[in-house]
DNA sequence: AAGACGAAAGTGGTTGA
DNA sequence: TCAACAACTTTCGTCTT
């Protein structure tokens, strides 16, 4: 089963894909998906990868027969995984003829316990319209399956927890979304992910810290690290700039004296500087649009910067 | 004329009483 | 709930290239 998946990753790193998105090469198979992954940006090259076909294999014609069935694979992305009934509310047979009175004694049992089942507190509306607006939100923000996969398991936690009550689902979605992004350092900022909601930042920002205490989400610390890929490519910057600023970074990290600070701002600071000393330079206003920071900003970052680590930065 | 610099005042969010 | 606070933004005048 390993083998496919084997012969795949060795095919893109061969074909050495670049991400149409940030140009870079560094592309993976998300081996859960199959699908072409960036691991700059996360933006999904294509799908052409995905099997669509049954998620089971048959070796014999008589456990194919036994298998097979209709419908699209199970998908948690679907409540109900994909299977649901109906029972119609009016007493009538299939011809429309009535039906006796013991026989509707049994209907009512049967309406009654598939409600339950069924509606469970709302629970599969709830669901059913939290994916859809999941499935919306990592289309607009082209990122991986994966991240949707997760996301959707986590909110399926938060709903059994009670803890989408009084919240909008799609600032709940929109926080799932981040923290999950956050835990796989997929370099999106609250901000990237409200410009694709119909929640406001405030909102998701809240229900993100609300969802993270409640359910105990382990969410490493924010790097300036992640970002420079992104606003590297957005610039378009080549890879010897961008060591050299996550080399800055590292650097600065270690005296500490830049926590506190926004890891955009310290990214951008640590770029501009980057592509000064390697002799392409972009002005700081250019930086600055590109990490959703001011000038100013990177201005405070880059001074401290340079002080802190002695540089002397002549083109 | 454009870019870089920094002071000063304003804004939104966090924290701790 | 409120005030203090830090980070960041906006705005603007000045200096540099």
């Amino acid at each position: 089963m390993t083998d496919q998946k084997q012969d795949k990753r060795r095919n893109v790193d061969e074909e050495s894909l670049v991400c149409p998105e940030c140009g870079s090469t560094d592309i993976v198979v998300d081996p859960e998906t199959n699908e072409l992954v960036c691991r700059n940006c996360g933006y999904v090259i294509h799908e052409e990868l995905t099997d669509y076909g049954p998620e089971w294999r048959a070796f014999d014609p008589e456990q194919r027969t036994r298998r097979a069935r209709t419908g699209g694979p199970l998908s948690i992305m679907k409540p109900n995984k994909g299977l649901t009934t109906e029972i119609d509310s009016s007493n009538k047979d299939s011809r429309g003829g009535k039906i006796s009175a013991k026989h509707q004694n049994t209907l009512n049992r049967m309406r009654k316990w598939h409600r339950r089942i069924s509606m469970a507190s709302s629970y599969e509306k709830n669901m059913a319209m939290a994916l859809q607006e999941l499935e919306k939100m990592i289309d607009r923000l082209q990122l991986p399956k994966k991240i949707a996969d997760e996301a959707a398991y986590i909110y399926k936690q938060a709903v059994k927890k009670q803890l989408i009550r009084g919240r909008l689902i799609e600032s709940v979605v929109a926080a799932i979304i981040y923290a999950v992004c956050r835990m796989n350092n997929i370099p999106k900022t609250l901000e990237d992910i409200a410009n694709f909601s119909n929640a406001d930042k405030k909102d998701i920002g809240r229900a993100y810290r609300f969802i993270k205490r409640e359910l105990g989400l382990k969410i490493p610390l924010t790097t300036a690290e992640i970002y420079v890929p992104r606003f590297a490519s957005a610039l378009g910057l080549g890879v010897e700039v961008q060591e050299r600023a996550k080399e800055i970074i590292r650097k600065a990290m270690e005296s500490s004296i830049l926590s506190g600070r926004g890891p955009t701002g310290i990214a951008a600071a640590a770029l501009y500087i980057a592509a000064i000393e390697k002799g392409e330079k972009r002005t700081q206003k250019q930086v600055a649009e590109q990490a959703g920071v001011t000038e100013v900003t990177i201005r405070n970052r880059y001074r401290e910067l340079k002080e802190l680590l002695g540089l002397n930065i002549e083109e």
